[in-house]
Parts: C-alpha cells; structure tokens; sequence
DNA sequence: TCTGGGGTCCTAGGACCC
DNA sequence: TCTGGGGTCCTAGGACCC
C-alpha cells in the first residue's frame, strides 16, 4: 500500500531558535532579518558558520566555511555563539505538538522529522494536514518549517529542501521527471562531495542523469553505494520511518585544541576530560562499552584512528581510560603535533544487571562506586562541577591561548 | 582552508580457523 | 609444503549525514 509520509525541517535551525530565544529575552532586533550567523568560537580555532539567515545567505555565505571566510564577503555580518542547551529545548517542543498527529515520527536530528501519517489521515489530504502543522509551529513555537510529501522517506526529504522558507512541497513519484531529475546531482542525498566530481567526470551532471545510468555500471564503481544513489535517483526507497527510541550504536567526545600540542602528557589530560564525558553519558544510557577508539587530527590537518577491544564490556570511566591511553601511547610513538584528539566507545551492549554481577570482582565494584559518587554530584551540581584530577588541567591549556 | 562535533555505515586487508 | 578456499573477526580509514 502506498505510504504518507511527511519530512519536517526546521528553516535554518539554530539561527531561528536563537532569534526567538533572543526576543523572549527582549531583545529588539530579530536576528533573522539581518545578516547574521551561528558560528564556532573563532579563538577556540572552531570558527566555522553553522547556520545562517537569508540575508546572510545573499552575500554568498555558506554553511561550514569559516567565520573569516564569511566576514570578509560582509563584514557587517553579526555573529552569535550557539546555545545547545536551548536547541534540544526547542526541538522538544516542535517533536510535542508533531506528536499530535502521530506517534511515528523518527527524529532523524535535532530539527528534523519523518512522519508516516498512513494510519492517521481519516479522509484528511495530507496535504491539508502539513499546512496545518507549518502554520501552528510558526504559531505557536515561533519559527518556520519546511515540509516535504511523499510516499517515501527520501521523496519527502528532497521535497523538504525545495524552495524555502515556510513552504510546503510535494515530490510523488509522478514529479520525479518534472521536479528531481533537472537538479544538479550535487542536491541527491547521500551524494556528497568526494563522489560528486566523480560523476561529473562519468558525464553525469543532473539527477536525471544518475537515474538513466545503467545501475550495474553505477555497482561497479561505487560498490554498495553505487546502488544506492542508483536507487534515490529513481526515488526508490523502502525504509521504514523508526519511530521508536533507538539505544545509541556508539559515543563519542572530541575537540580541537586552542593551539597544536605535542607533549604526551598534556593529550593525556584532554583525553582524561573527554573520557570522563563519554564514560559518563555510557552510564546514563545504562549500557557498556566494548571498543575504545580514539581518534588525533594532526596540524596538517590529518586523521588517525587506534582502537582497541577490552576483555570484558565496561563503563568505567578508569578502565576506559587505561585502554584510550594505551592506544594514545602507540599512535605517538613518533612526535606529532596533535590539533584535535577524540575517544569513542563502540559495540555496546545493554548492562543487564544479572551479567554483570557475574563479572564483578571486588576491583570493579570500587570502581563502580567512584563513579557512581561522581555521577551524582555532576547531576547535582552541573557537569563540569566534579571531575578528577586532570580536568582543571584542560582550563589551564585553554588559558594559555587566551594569555 | 584561518577548515566543529556528533553520529552511521561501508570497505579492504590481515589474522585465524577449518 | 614452493599449499586452496571460505568464513569470521578485527582494525584503520573513508564517505556521508546534520
């Protein structure tokens, strides 16, 4: 049976929720209506744009490049720090009232939304519907969306980015032709740009292009992906909208350092800090960790990864640790100046209580019981209150860059 | 390039076993 | 053994998304 699906996008997300959070704080301008950006800290060497307005956006100004970069095409360009707290209150909000219409939606990030509406409509046009939630968000949150229609995930999702803001679009397979197949190749989903060029030099310029590809030829080169984009192109895919709440596959902390370093024991440090934060959200998920990663990024910008398989599936932030600082230890056997340094944890597995006792040993429970204590005196106190020793060294390493 | 941080999935090659 | 092939697990790297 044919589906109804709708693909909710939030218009230019972080920079919309901080313009209504800046009016609810009485602020008199609406960052909106002039050029501005949501960007990194420029000292923190995470100057990038996340999110820009439309005025921004009439300068040329893209998102991912550099506040520099964006300053020098306006330099009456204002610039806000992004606050992330308020992003999740926000899309909370939207994800509430979208709840009203059916339970499943899949919050594919944190301003977007598939809806599969094929059991909710009774009579209704889908089309009346999205109208309706376009207009009672901007109601009543304050911002705009774009909502896309289709009968699949990946037509509504391709609807959803046409013309913007504040604007509801339909791409039924009937449109494909008409509206996707003319657009540069570029605008496909899961086409980004290490395969793009590629294309390009197979003559493949628009969708429609890709679509009349043979698909074997397409399989040959790309492999696996290769059918996918064979596959999008010609608007198919099957995939369910999953609405329910999935436990995370991994999780991860890095960062980029204020300056490059080198010494082993100032990594170690920051990769202490990181730990601490991934260890920490590993056990408010309730699960454990089988693989530690940890990931370098060098000042010529390169990326390396170590990973390791621990003997038994933990959470302790010690062992963990232990093990991220091994693989630290075998990735800078020879000096490297370090920009970015990350740890990861993967293959997790649910902590079933049962199991665990089986494995527990006096060593292990004492362990638990630090970071229990500190787990809730960071949940009683904020975060970055409680940490262990290395923590306050970080600060210390941010400072000198300010000095 | 003055180039973030959080993810997921795929691939290729090596180790190891049968 | 101057050795075949298949399966599985593991690691490092890369592509893509927001």
């Amino acid at each position: 049976m044919e589906r109804q699906i709708l693909h909710i996008d939030v218009n230019n997300a972080f920079l919309s929720w901080t313009a209504v959070e800046m009016l609810k704080e009485g602020q008199k301008i609406d960052i909106r209506t002039i050029p501005s950006v949501i960007g990194g800290d420029e000292t923190r060497r995470a100057g990038i744009v996340l999110a820009k307005s439309m005025k921004a956006k009439q300068f040329g100004i893209v998102t991912g490049e550099t506040i520099y970069q964006a300053k020098r095409k306006c330099p009456q360009l204002q610039v806000f720090q992004g606050k992330y707290k308020k992003y999740k209150e926000y899309s909370d909000k939207l994800y509430n009232l979208l709840l009203e219409y059916t339970d499943k939606i899949e919050r594919y990030s944190i301003d977007e939304c598939f809806l599969d509406m094929t059991d909710y409509l009774m009579n209704q046009k889908l089309i009346d519907k999205a109208y309706e939630i376009k207009r009672r968000v901007k109601e009543q949150l304050g911002f705009t969306v774009n909502i896309g229609i289709s009968s699949n995930k990946l037509l509504a999702k391709m609807a959803s980015d046409f013309k913007k803001p504040d604007m509801v679009h339909t791409l039924y397979p009937s449109e494909i032709p008409t509206k996707m197949w003319n657009l540069p190749v570029s605008e496909l989903f899961m086409l980004g740009r290490k395969t793009v060029p590629k294309l390009q030099a197979m003559r493949i310029k628009t969708i429609g292009d890709l679509a009349k590809t043979e698909q074997i030829k397409l399989i040959k080169k790309f492999g696996k992906h290769g059918n996918l984009i064979w596959q999008y192109a010609n608007g198919i895919d099957n995939s369910e909208v999953s609405y329910k709440q999935e436990k995370p596959k991994g999780i991860g902390n890095s960062t980029t350092l204020p300056m490059d370093i080198s010494e082993i024991e100032k990594i170690e440090e920051v990769l202490l800090a990181l730990t601490e934060h991934v260890a920490y959200r590993l056990r408010k998920n309730g699960m454990l960790a089988n693989v530690v990663t940890v990931q370098l990024r060098t000042s010529d910008f390169k990326d390396f990864t170590h990973q390791g398989r621990l003997k038994v599936a933990t959470c302790s932030t010690k062992i963990i640790y232990e093990k991220a600082k091994s693989l630290l230890e075998e990735m800078l056997k020879e000096k490297k100046r370090i920009r970015l340094v990350g740890v990861r944890v993967d293959n997790l597995v649910e902590k079933d209580e049962m199991q665990i006792s089986l494995f527990n040993t006096e060593k292990t429970e004492k362990l638990e019981k630090l970071d229990n204590i500190l787990d809730s005196l960071n949940k009683k106190y904020g975060y970055n209150s409680v940490t262990r020793a290395g923590k306050m060294k970080i600060h210390k390493i941010v400072k000198l860059k300010e000095e």
